[in-house]
DNA sequence: AACATGCTTAACCGAATGGTTGACTGTTAC
DNA sequence: GTAACAGTCAACCATTCGGTTAAGCATGTT
C-alpha cells in the first residue's frame, strides 16, 4: 500500500482526524444533533430525546462525534453535558477551502439548513 | 422514525446530497483524487497509477464523487476524463460556516494538506 | 438500605463500505 | 478482423456502521 501519510505517523494522524470529522458529519442524525448543541449545551438525555431513537444509539453517535473533536463532555455529578467544540471543523475547513472560493456565508442558507435538520421542529 | 427533513422530501433531497458529500469526504483515498484533480483534469486510469489498488477500485471512489456531485466525468474516444467540480463543496461550506468564523484561509495549512495527501508523493 | 436516574457497555443484527478478481463492453490501433 | 487498451459490472469477502435490547455502573434521593 502506497503511504499515503508520510512524516512518520504525523501526517497520518492529521489525515485520520480528518477522516474522523468528516465521517462524523456524514450522518443527519449527528449533524442535527450538532445543531441543537450550536443553540446550548445539553445533558445526553435531553440531547436523545427528540430523536425516535434509543439512549444507546444517541450515546454512541455522541462517541463519534467525540472522537471526531466536534464536541467535548464533561461529567457533573451524574449528569453528563455535551459542548460543542467548532474548532474541529478549521481543519475541515482548511481543507475545503483549497477547492475555491465560495459565495460569501450565506446565513440565510444556513438558517434553512439549521431549520430542516432540528428534528424537533421539522413536525410541526 | 422523525421526520427529520419536512417539506416534502425536498429538505430530504439537501440532506442526503450533504450526507452523500460528507461520506465522499470521508475517505483519504478520496481526498487524495480530488487533490490531484485540484491541479488538472485526469482520465480514470491516470487516476488511479499512483494507488496501490485495483482500477475497479478507483472506478468505485469515482463513481461515488460522480453521486455526490464532486467531480464530473465526460467520455472521449475511449477515454474517461475527470473533473473537479469544487461547487459541489458550497452546501457543506454553508453548512459549515455556521458553526463559527474560522480563521482566514490559511493557503499554507492548506498546501500541507495537499502535499501530505497526494499519494505519488509521499514516499520520497 | 433501597430505589430511581443518567449513561455506557456488551452482544447481537442487517445493511452498507471498501476492497478483490474475472468477465465483459466499447474504442482505437495494426 | 484481431489485438490491445480504457473502463465498468458482477459476484464475492471481511469489516464497519447504525441500530436494537439487556445488563451494569455511578450518582442522587428518600
Amino acid at each position: 500500500m502506497v503511504d499515503c501519510y508520510g512524516m512518520g505517523g504525523l501526517i497520518m494522524h492529521m489525515t485520520n482526524r480528518l477522516d474522523a470529522t468528516f465521517a462524523a458529519l456524514g450522518d443527519p442524525t449527528r449533524r442535527a444533533i450538532l445543531a441543537m448543541l450550536l443553540e446550548d449545551d445539553m445533558a445526553v438525555t435531553d440531547v436523545a430525546e427528540p430523536f425516535e431513537m434509543s439512549l444507546a444509539a444517541i450515546s454512541k453517535h455522541l462517541m463519534i462525534l467525540m472522537r471526531a473533536g466536534l464536541i467535548s463532555q464533561e461529567k457533573r455529578g451524574r449528569v453528563k453535558w455535551c459542548k460543542l467544540e467548532p474548532d474541529a471543523l478549521r481543519d475541515v475547513s482548511v481543507w475545503m477551502q483549497g477547492f475555491g472560493q465560495f459565495e460569501p456565508v450565506n446565513l440565510d442558507a444556513f438558517e434553512r439548513f439549521l431549520e430542516s435538520e432540528l428534528p424537533d421542529e421539522s413536525q410541526t
